[in-house]
DNA sequence: CGTGATATGTTATGTTATTACGCTTGAGTG
DNA sequence: CACTCAAGCGTAATAACATAACATATCACG
């Protein structure tokens, strides 16, 4: 099996960069984590970052946290691009778990039809603490 | 039945002006949006804002828009506070309905249960054309 | 009254994101 | 090849969003 970090081949440099940047981090970075840790790979401004993560996120290969203002490699190589995606944030140690659930879906589908609105894209992040931070705590 | 707009008596000044400024508008409002529109009421810093923003989400008198770093007044008099709430935000005239879905939260619940994580808030937001939109297009 | 908790005012600063402009590269085409 | 068009890139400046730090003020309560 594919590793879910393999990267595709026919990114851009900075976009390869920027993808590289967050494959190796444990947790989401923001665009300026990203450029500070690319620095020495020659990148220099915030744009340069914006606009491979513009790419990367339109392509499905990484997706933005709107709750935390970062950014995370896609956790899953055959993943989404289309449907909704959940994702559930750990503010202990800052881990991000990436998953579908069908059933919200079509929920949401029904709440959408019901009131003729056109969905484009949702967004749905859960904040809490993961198994291992409750653990640790006890 | 009282007017969803009402306002507690036991705000404090700015918590009262923050409060009413979102009330009167027809969709959000960022912080700086907000303070423009005080600045006559004697509002000169975003940290007024912030502040009373603050307490009116914590109390459930408002709510944070995280994909659009704005605020909107809660919807619903009798709302929420505990639970999850979903916004739709239309992209064509920027309103925004409020919602609340149990089966949802359920499906919600059970993920986390199976996963072993301790969910303390969610936020879904649902970016699409409203009905009105849509014909209005058509 | 004294004391603590909450709210306030103000300045400065930090963090996130975009606008504007011009150059480079590479694919396609006559 | 020369042309052109689209996509990407580099850089500087600026806009938009948010918080830190510090000094006062207000008010419930013992
Ligand atoms: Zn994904
Ligand atoms: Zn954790
Ligand atoms: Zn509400
Ligand atoms: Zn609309």
């Amino acid at each position: 099996m594919a590793h879910s970090h393999d990267v595709p081949s026919d990114l851009t440099r900075n976009q390869g960069l920027v993808l590289g940047a967050l494959n190796h981090s444990e947790g989401p970075l923001s665009a300026y984590d990203i450029l500070d840790k690319l620095r020495a790979d020659g990148l220099r401004a915030p744009l340069q970052v914006y606009r491979a993560l513009d790419k990367l996120v339109e392509r499905g290969l990484a997706h933005r946290l709107e709750s935390l203002n970062a950014f995370v490699a896609c956790a899953d190589e055959h993943c989404h691009r289309k449907g909704l995606i959940a994702f559930a944030i750990c503010e202990g140690c800052g881990k991000v778990d990436e998953f579908a659930d069908a059933v919200i879906e079509e929920r949401l589908g029904e709440w959408a039809g019901a009131k003729g609105f056109k969905v484009e894209r949702t967004t749905m992040e859960i904040r809490g603490k993961c198994g291992v931070c409750l653990a640790a705590a006890a």
